[in-house]
DNA sequence: TTTTGAGTTGTTCGA
DNA sequence: GTCGAACAACTCAAA
């Protein structure tokens, strides 16, 4: 049976995966391989929490490969040497992969798939990520789209039928036992220190944990998905953020259980929406790849940003900046890998307007600390909350994390949980604790900056943006 | 080409 | 307490 290389990246699962469907269609036995090259994707190759993730994705997918007859080889890059290298060991014929469209990333697949068609090989890549391509949606008048309600239209009418997921197959051909792999534990993915611990309470990655969230959301989240999701304090998110970005379950699939699902259309169509801006996220990052590093509206390059104080910053970054719900947040990113979506939009305000720092070094923050850590979606959320983005908030809606904890976490149970200091205050000061001087000790007596000088001052920074009237003559 | 309508997620102020 | 307006202009996208 003649060989091909199915080259898993993130897309660790077997469900609904079409390159290795396409290589089994094509009556190759095939072999899985994974490539460990974190410098192919600098500056933003994975960070810490992402790579602690990928650790045990990897081993799952290994697992269960192997329960299906198969075997998950790992190999270090450069990933077109490492590629070369395994086809040739092998005799493989051709290569398969589905895409990624991260700018480095997409670079990088069209040199090795260049120079795999030099030798002669069969490469082919497929689309395993996302529901509309970036370069199947267009404006009428054949742009990219840089606003998401028109995007939204395109793509949403598109999914009702033709968007299919295929099963996993049942059983693979074996992998030649000569073939060699590194361990996992040569990666050094997995944290030295066990600062992840309390991770894998919440989490389980890997394709069968994807699966299991996806019903628990479909059972028990979707039917109060319009009003829940923007509840920290309960469990109306899907979590399914870290799945989707390691591929461990594909987007078609989740679409199709939403699409069967039997649910009220709002509901449905607003967990199809969040899907939407996933999509969105991605279109942005191919069509504008520097919109990574860059504000994507360049009127902000006058912007009075102000330079990042190092105390400051990681007051931020430890949850100590004396305004409960913000630290709230940033503590349970840094205990759990994941941070609520109304959580995130309100530390990133008091990042980027309260605190006025450039929203690239949150972006940072976010990057090495989140398990759901990806690069489409994080800029696109930075940018949107900085109001720098092409379809961002407007500059005068600037969050008041007071206000805002009071209505998306009535009852404060978002804040005790994450700010034990704070267990003991009453709900109507626990949002505010230094407007009623109850925190304790060992919580920031107030706020690292005063909340309405700060916004007043981000309005002022903003308001000098404008364009200024023509000089008199 | 020109015009028109619209744009994820908000806050504050004053009637 | 509730409600509507103001907060600015700009740009996108379609008609």
């Amino acid at each position: 049976m003649p060989t091909a290389l199915v080259w898993f990246r993130r897309d660790l699962r077997l469900d609904d995966h079409p390159a290795l469907q396409a290589a089994l269609d094509a009556g190759y036995a095939p072999i899985p391989v994974y490539v460990h090259a974190p410098d192919e994707e600098a500056p933003w190759a994975p960070g810490a929490a992402s790579n602690a993730w990928l650790a045990r994705s990897l081993r799952a997918l290994g697992d269960d490969l192997a329960a299906r007859g198969s075997r998950l080889l790992l190999r270090f890059g450069p990933t077109q040497a490492a590629l070369e290298a395994l086809a040739a060991e092998s005799g493989a014929e051709a290569v398969f992969w589905n895409r990624l469209y991260d700018p480095k990333v997409v670079a990088r697949d069209r040199t090795v798939k260049q120079a795999l068609a030099t030798r002669g090989m069969h490469a082919q890549s497929f689309n395993g990520a996302l529901l509309a391509e970036p370069w199947t949606v267009t404006t009428n008048a054949g742009d990219p789209c840089r606003v998401f309600t028109p995007f939204w239209k395109k793509v949403r009418p598109r999914l009702d039928d033709g968007v299919r997921a295929t099963a996993a197959p049942a059983r693979l051909p074996p992998v030649d036992a000569n073939l060699a792999s590194e361990t996992l534990d040569a990666f050094g993915l997995a944290p030295a220190r066990d600062w992840d611990a309390r991770f894998w309470d919440t989490w389980t990655p890997g394709e069968s944990g994807a699966q299991a969230r996806l019903d628990a959301f479909v059972a028990d989240a979707l039917a109060d998905y319009e009003s829940d999701r923007d509840r920290p304090d309960r469990e109306g998110a899907s979590r399914l953020s870290p799945h989707l970005h390691f591929g461990e379950v594909s987007p078609r699939r989740v679409l199709a259980r939403l699409l069967a699902a039997d649910t009220a259309p709002a509901a449905r169509e607003r967990a199809l929406a969040e899907i939407g801006w996933r999509e969105f996220a991605h279109h942005l990052l191919y069509h504008f790849p520097q919109s990574t590093d860059a504000d994507f509206n360049p009127r902000f390059a006058g912007f009075a940003w102000a330079e990042p104080d190092a105390r400051v910053l990681r007051a931020w970054q430890q949850g100590r900046t004396g305004v409960p719900i913000v630290d709230a947040g940033l503590r349970q990113l840094w205990a759990s890998g994941w941070m609520h979506n109304r959580v995130r939009m309100v530390v990133a305000s008091f990042f980027c307007k309260n605190l006025r720092f450039h929203w690239t070094h949150g972006a940072r923050w976010f990057w090495d600390t989140l398990v759901d850590a990806d690069l489409a979606n994080n800029s696109l959320g930075w940018q949107w909350s900085a109001g720098t983005g092409a379809d961002a908030a407007p500059y005068f809606r600037i969050f008041n994390p007071v206000t805002q904890a009071r209505r998306f976490d009535p009852d404060g149970a978002y804040v005790r949980r994450w700010i034990p200091e704070l267990a003991d205050v009453p709900t109507k000061a626990i949002f505010a604790p230094w407007e009623h001087a109850v925190a304790p000790g060992d919580y920031p007596a107030r706020p690292i900056v005063d909340l309405a000088e700060s916004r007043d001052a981000a309005l002022k920074a903003f308001a000098a943006l404008r364009t200024p009237e023509p000089a008199e003559a």
